[in-house]
Parts: C-alpha cells; structure tokens; sequence
DNA sequence: GGAAAGTGTGAGCAGTGCTCTCGCTGTGGG
DNA sequence: CCCACAGCGAGAGCACTGCTCACACTTTCC
C-alpha cells in the first residue's frame, strides 16, 4: 500500500485504479447492468480478457464499485451530518437525510447499484458491511447524541415486539432504549423509500416540488424516533 | 376478444399465452435480468426468431410481465383490504400493507420487476399505469373511508409545503384534506421502503422477527396518515 | 381459386462473459 | 550477472444473448 516496490507493482496499480474509473464511467452513464468488460477493456485499449489479472470476473468488478459507492454515500452523509454538527439533532437528522438524497440524485446508477435490485445470483460479499454500514452509523449517532444529551420522546412497543426490540438493541446499540433502535431500524428503511421512490419515478406525476416533500417526511421520521425540533 | 374467428387467431392467443406463462416461470426463477427469450424460446420447443412474431422485443414481453405483476399484487391488496372491510381503518391499512409484503416475499423477482431498479434504458409505457396505481389505490380508499365515517387525525404540514400539498390534494383525492394526501403520499413510499429493505437483504443480521416488526412499523404509518386504532 | 396476410425456420450479425494458450518482460535467487 | 519464473497482454475460441432477414408453408379472405 505504501511504497510500491518495483515498476511492475506500481503499473498494476495504476491499470487497477484505472479500470475501476473507466468502469465508475461506465455505469455512471449506462447503469450496472450495461457495464461491459469488453467495453471497459475497449477504452483502455486492452484486449477484454486482459482485464482477468486483475479482477477474476465481472461481478468482482462490480463489488469494488459497490463498496466505492457505500463509502461515497456513507462519507456525503457524514459531512452534512458535521456540517449540521452544531443544530439540535433533529435538524442534522434532516441534513443528513438530505445528503442522501441528493448523492442519490446525483449518482442514480450508483445508488440503484447499492440499495436497487441486487444482480440476480449475486450476493453482497461480506467486506461490503462495513462501508454500507456507515450511512445508517450516521443516523444512529444522531440519535444517540440526542439520547445522551436531551433525551429522546420514545414511542412504547406493542408487547409482541418486545423481545424482538431489546435483541436488536443489544445488537445495534445497547446504549439505547430499545423503541428508539426500533424506529430508528424502520426509519432508515423508509428513508430508503422516499429516496428509492423519488429515483426510480414512482413520484412521477404525483410529486412535483419534491425537495420540500422530502425534507418534511425527513421531518416526520425524526420525529418517529423521537427527536424533537426545538 | 369473445369469439376467436378462425383457428389461427386461437392459435395466436394460445401461443401468446404460452409465452407469457414460460417467460414467467423462468422471471420467477432466475430474476430478469436472466430472463432469455432463447430459453424461452427453447423451453416453447420454438426457434427463438419466432417470438417476434409475437412480441416485438424482449421490452415489449418484460412491460407485459410487470402490467401483470402489478396487478397481482394490486389484487393481493385489494383482496386483503376487502377481507377487512369490517375492521377498523387502521386495522385494514395494516392488512393491506401485510398483503403487499407477502406478495412481495412469494413472488420477490417479480417484485424486483416492477419496484427494482428499472430496467437500463427502458421507462415504463404509460399502459402500466393503471395496474401500478391500484395498490395506492387500495390504501387511499382505505384513508377515504376514514375520513367519511369518523375523520381522521391531521398533522399539519409546513407553510412551505402547503401549496404542494394542495396540489397533490387536488390532483389524488380532492375529497381529502391536502395534510392527509401528504402524509399518505410519504406513507405508501415508506412502505415500499420496508418491504424493499427487507426484500433486498437489508434486514440480514439485523431484524429477525421481520413479521412482527412489519406489523409495527405498518402501524405506525396507519398512525402517520392519521388512522387511529380503536 | 388465387392473392394476401400470418407464421415458423435457419442462417447470420454484433455483442457479451469467460477460458486457454502463447509469447514477452520485469523480478528475485543463485 | 544471469537465468528461471511469475506476471502480463494478445488473440483465438466457446457458449450465450437480442435481433434481422430471406425463405418456405399455411391459413384467411376476396
């Protein structure tokens, strides 16, 4: 990683670091399922079954883009969150929500590579978890600020979820009241639709000014796990 | 459409048929993206060319698919809410949204289909429409018959969302008061982003009891647009 | 009855992911 | 210093895809 001993180490990982770029290209403009090797191998004036040394097949390719897109939208989603860093937690939970909506209209192939249809027969290797994890690590630490510092409302749990609540508290975070890790967990999915919904043109003729809509329903879901606009 | 003429025009009608249902199976099977018209075409014991004469491409099939697969779905829910119809709104709101995430889970490509990332390059015609609204449908009448026969609980939207909200109002259920509309609005892509969530893999290590959890959540969106439990 | 549609066939084009062999070349050990 | 070896790119090739086209054959309709 540091110093790249000899020439050859250091040409392949330019060639690397440039097939990943052509293929970011690729699918930015055309979307996972047109991403081609010939055509990457094409625009890189190789021959396609040069690109075999460096990524075994084409669904390695694609999970280096989708653990680059996690991070991308993990990192804009930790920025805005800073940015916001000094507002009540409430309002940097909008900001935050805001950011991935805009990665996500900024980079539609991306996302729809990340939280759209997985490619059938492909599963996510487990070295994606921790970058998909740090968009919903940013929520989480919002609400837990919120929690250490002001308290959150918190919204009972009907008793048929209870065990349920306190398993997944213990897992996520067992600083924190289990209805709050619960709304958090079904908040962070239906920001996911509003975004997904958004995206994929479900709000087409029903939705018009769509940024205002979606910072309130940002709004409401903050105040679904219990943070209070001041 | 009643009385086929001739034997060719059975025939053709048979055929088609023939196709849509083996196309189906493989979607169910494989997923979209591997759905072949070669193998399609195999499995017919035609000669792949021959399918054109019935579909003009492999789009053309895949928008009959997913007309159908909204409307199974569009049925599921309508079924579910119809078997409710004697419980409270609440009570049938999470019916239906329970319906529309057992249909997604029995058939999830074809989920995929209609509410995964679109297919590159391909937009849906505007014959899908119909089809595609009839879930939201489902639970906009659902929300109507609230608001009849005992009202329900407005949350008020932000001076910079109200002319929107008017809109929406207008344009989906004029009869509704423009709060409602939105917040149902937001509901329908927050359900759609649990089902999603779960569908896609999301939920993996970390909800375990999705049904129960479901339940909850769908509660709490019945709870959002204003329908109260008795 | 004959012209005109409709339908299935098979070849073929351009594209895909992926494998394999063949040379060339930079690298590390003797 | 030199040479064997590993890494690398080229090219051919396999099996597959969607789609087109000319060609026969059959049903339909005037």
């Amino acid at each position: 990683m540091s110093t790249p001993q000899g020439a050859r180490a250091r040409a392949r990982i330019e060639v690397t670091a440039a097939i990943k770029d052509a293929a970011r290209r690729q699918l930015a403009e055309e979307g996972a399922a047109k991403l081609s090797l010939r055509a990457v191998a094409r625009e890189l004036g190789m021959v396609s079954s040069a690109l075999y040394r460096y990524f075994p097949s084409r669904d390695d390719l694609l999970t280096e883009l989708i653990i680059d897109a996690y991070d991308a939208l993990g990192e804009a989603a930790e920025t805005a969150a800073a940015r916001a860093g000094d507002l009540a937690p409430a309002r940097r939970w909008v900001a935050a929500s805001e950011a991935v909506r805009r990665w996500a209209l900024a980079h539609p192939h991306e996302y729809a590579l990340i939280y759209g249809t997985p490619v059938p027969g492909y599963s996510a290797p487990e070295t994606t978890v921790p970058s998909a994890s740090r968009v919903w690590v940013v929520l989480l630490d919002i609400v837990r600020d919120a929690h250490r510092e002001r308290g959150v409302a918190r919204t009972p749990v009907p008793a048929e979820l209870e065990p349920e609540a306190r398993r997944m508290a213990a897992d996520l975070a067992p600083d924190l009241p289990p209805e709050v890790v619960t709304a958090l967990v079904a908040s962070c999915a239906q920001l996911y639709g509003l975004v997904g919904f958004e995206l994929f043109g479900q709000f087409n003729r029903v939705v018009e000014d769509r940024e205002t809509f979606f910072r309130h329903a940002a709004a409401q879901l903050a105040h679904g796990v219990g943070l209070v606009f001041p």
